[in-house]
DNA sequence: GTGAAAGCGCTAACAG
DNA sequence: CTGTTAGCGCTTTCAC
């Protein structure tokens, strides 16, 4: 079928190996060749339009050249982000598998399998958080000795590097920057899938709210569904804001979990004459593409998607290459951005 | 290191080849295992977590089980959405090499190369549309008969599938609709860095204008850049907005080749002062995620982007598995979706 | 029903 | 400087 190694050495009147070497250059297998023979080779190799089968390479070698990657979804710009970070750092030397697992812990299973059997040579997953999955994030390292880096999101009782975004400085850093900026009343509509997550944020609210020492005017409203649809989104921004109106000391600041979420809270903010920010200032998380949009301008909580990506991928060629990590949680700090959603109290 | 076949066969007393068939089930051998031995080296293999080595099966198979994806970039929601449909539809067979071009002619050659090389079953590919590059895309089907599939954009001279949005049917509709609201002075605002693309919607645009008899109040505004910063979208808004203030019959509505570029032109129109769309109906292209936001509201064409991976992906499997495409040319068509940024005139 | 042997296309010692 | 020989882990005739 494709032109082999073997049909290069006839043509070109040399042996298989002496083939092999001339292609791939002098440092592989360390061989000195004489220019002229290598001028040869590698003319007719071209002639012939010979590119090497990596599958046979990798399988002489044991190595694959590939890195397998697990999203929970392509929908939304969230993996998209993270996806692009890993394929600008993990290029031009391996090239990323892809597999999607939409949170289902038997998808995500059969993926992981999938990855070990093209014998990928590491994997960088972002886990469903399922915990019954736990033992095959195991097998990998312990059985299969798969260099295997986690983004987003941690397991328990696995002791692989994780990077991800710091959610507790996120709610943390939001508080902050909203008491310098006068307000002592603030609300976090706290709103995920993730339980882990969500805990995490409330704990950065709740540290920075007791630090500027607001906790009796300040606090969580929290939801918890596993399914996010429009519907569903619209239906919790309405019920924040409900709750808002009905608190005694009513709020002068809203953070909230999702920019997506506080999209539909600004909508249900102006279909209730709450004006934002001159009655409320309105603060996202994220920062999703449309929330620089003119037309929106959130204030937001800017997660550096890209940067987790490219850490994760950068420590995994690490591990690839036999280094011990130096540090194995990567929390990539968060940073605020102020556009015309919040205001300064007077 | 992995567990292998071989061992397998040591533990259970069996033969390598008696493995390999029990492992696979029936079908594939068409060998008659006794019920017993299958038990026992099944349950060998369970015990030992055994993974088959998918490269050296596809080694001695020559298959991969695996499709190389190729696209633009991994930026905005375009090739994510594709890549979605292509996901889904491969999935589990097959499962996707991405890889990723940045409009960069060297890159684009060097990816495919390295499809070729991991001897991928077959390639779906969002070509960068140098045609410096043809060559190697013919070379993929002629030289290593690798089953090829376009998406998004063809190429001349290339007889290979592909599968792209209507274009022409996009602005086609547009005009349509608007015509139908009762609009008579419609521009179009042409701006992309694919020309073929943007001729193809200049003429859906120019074909409709003519059978509603529109010629005279009508016409496309159009500027060629290759690269949209948000700050060369924003002055370009600036100038559609220029030229429609300019014209002596002013148009009553307003089509622009992308939704990204009708936010810039919406956020434009309320610094002028001009209501939309009391105004002027806006119309945008491509249906993006900001679109649906209360806070935009685009009325837009609809651009089947999921639809174009999953067609793409299925033309590619009919491909592998050796049947010849009835059709070779696939259009799948827009829609037209009315929110608020559009009316029907008195 | 099961085993032996050849081979997929390459790399990696080991000789010369 | 170059050729020979073993494999890598699997599938697949062909024999028994």
């Amino acid at each position: 079928m494709a032109v082999t190694l073997k049909q290069i050495a006839e043509q070109a009147g040399v042996s298989p190996s002496t083939v092999s070497h001339a292609i791939r250059g002098i440092n592989p297998g360390k061989r000195q060749l004489s220019p002229q023979t290598i001028i040869k080779i590698r003319n007719v190799a071209q002639k012939l339009g010979y590119r090497p089968n990596m599958l046979a390479a990798g399988l002489a070698q044991n190595k694959t050249f590939t890195v397998g990657v697990l999203v929970s979804t392509l929908r939304g710009d969230f993996y998209e982000r993270i996806l692009e970070g890993i394929t600008e750092v993990v290029h031009p030397q391996f090239t990323p598998l892809l597999t999607v697992h939409n949170y289902d812990k038997l998808r995500e299973r059969r993926e992981l399998e999938v990855l070990i059997g093209k014998r990928v040579d590491g994997i960088i997953a972002a886990c469903s958080g399922d915990v019954e999955n736990s033992y095959i994030y195991r097998e990998l390292g312990e059985v299969h000795r798969m260099p295997l880096v986690l983004v987003d999101r941690g397991l328990k009782d696995i002791n692989c590097p994780v990077v991800r975004s710091d959610h507790f400085k996120s709610t943390y850093i939001a508080v902050k920057e909203l008491f310098g900026l006068g307000h002592r009343q603030i609300v976090f509509a706290a709103a995920g899938r993730d339980m882990d997550s969500t805990q995490i944020f409330k704990d950065g609210f709740t540290a920075a709210i007791r630090e500027v020492g607001c906790e009796s005017e300040s606090g969580i409203f929290a939801k918890k569904t596993n399914s996010w649809t429009r519907g569903e989104m619209k239906q919790f921004a309405s019920e924040i804001i409900d709750h808002v109106l009905g608190l005694a000391q009513r709020p002068t600041a809203l953070i909230l979990q999702a920019d997506w979420l506080a999209y539909d809270v600004l909508a249900e903010c102006q279909v209730r004459g709450i004006r934002v920010p001159a009655d409320l200032s309105v603060m996202g998380m994220e920062d999703c593409s449309p929330s620089a949009l003119p037309g929106i301008s959130l204030s937001t909580i800017k997660v550096e998607l890209e940067q987790v990506g490219k850490l994760a991928a950068q420590m995994l060629l690490n591990l690839i290459n036999g280094e011990v990590p130096s540090q194995t949680k990567v929390l990539v700090p968060p940073s605020v951005i102020i556009r015309k959603t919040t205001r300064m109290l007077a």
